[in-house]
DNA sequence: GGCAAAATGAAAACGGTTGTCAAAATCGAC
DNA sequence: GTCGATTTTGACAACCGTTTTCATTTTGCC
């Protein structure tokens, strides 16, 4: 089908970290595709819709996206530093905010848990600096 | 010392829900306050880096800020429609958090948690329309 | 009062994102 | 293959929340 979605798609696939959309289209162009940003937006946007990358926003406001490889519901290790992300799974979690919304007489529960920190690697290249 | 970041500072105080500075704004021109929008953004920059005012960010990416009355760390339970807001704490998910860092090497971990979900007030007029 | 420092706000700039719309690629008959 | 209809594309403009700028006003202090 669409060959610019899926140039998107890989370059997702083929990346640890979270992504913005002008960062996927700087690889893009500099790969050598000939595509604009705004069919980068586009994909991204599809691609989130049907659930094939996740989305967060940055501190600054900025969607980032990634492939993760987890079919099911599952949240992010996120780096700081190198935006190096760890899928992580929290079945505590999961009951405790289904339990605080129904004890407050919430429906339709939903929840957004990221944790951040700085990876192993970037600790020792700081410390050693 | 600042009437203005105090007048900012009420609003959000008299208000159970996140509240944007353009709302705030709007607040406080409609309350007859003599104040400009770049001053409102400004002090709840300041509240905010001070403590004083939890924030937050909508999904379209627009700034939320309110004067929870816990000093201490929580999280929060915002209903979607009206955006009325409970605080909730969560020890389970604090250790959880800083457990799943620590076991892939992270430091400094922090954490972003918030539930959403229907009010039960906002649940009765959906299903009694 | 007089004066330096801080606060204020109107307007312009900013930056990520979305809308527009005409051109290009793709599809589906014939 | 041709030709028209449909979809996709992308340069550019518009959008919108937020930040910066900078001249003016207010505040704190002697
Ligand atoms: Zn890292
Ligand atoms: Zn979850
Ligand atoms: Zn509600
Ligand atoms: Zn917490």
């Amino acid at each position: 089908m669409s060959s610019r979605r899926d140039a998107v798609h890989d370059i997702l696939r083929s990346s640890a970290s979270f992504r913005s959309a002008q960062d996927v289209y700087a690889q893009l162009r500099s790969d050598g595709a000939k595509i604009g940003l705004t069919t980068v937006y586009r994909a991204l946007q599809a691609l989130a819709d049907g659930g094939m990358v996740d989305v967060l926003r940055t501190d600054d406001g900025e969607s980032v996206y990634r492939a993760c490889t987890t079919d099911s519901h599952h949240h992010h290790l996120v780096c700081r530093q190198c935006g190096s992300t760890v899928e992580v799974a929290g079945p505590d979690v999961e009951r405790w905010a289904e339990a605080v919304g129904a004890e407050h007489g919430f429906t339709e529960v939903t929840h957004t848990v990221e944790v951040f920190g700085t990876c192993a690697e970037c600790s020792v290249s700081r410390t050693s600096r």
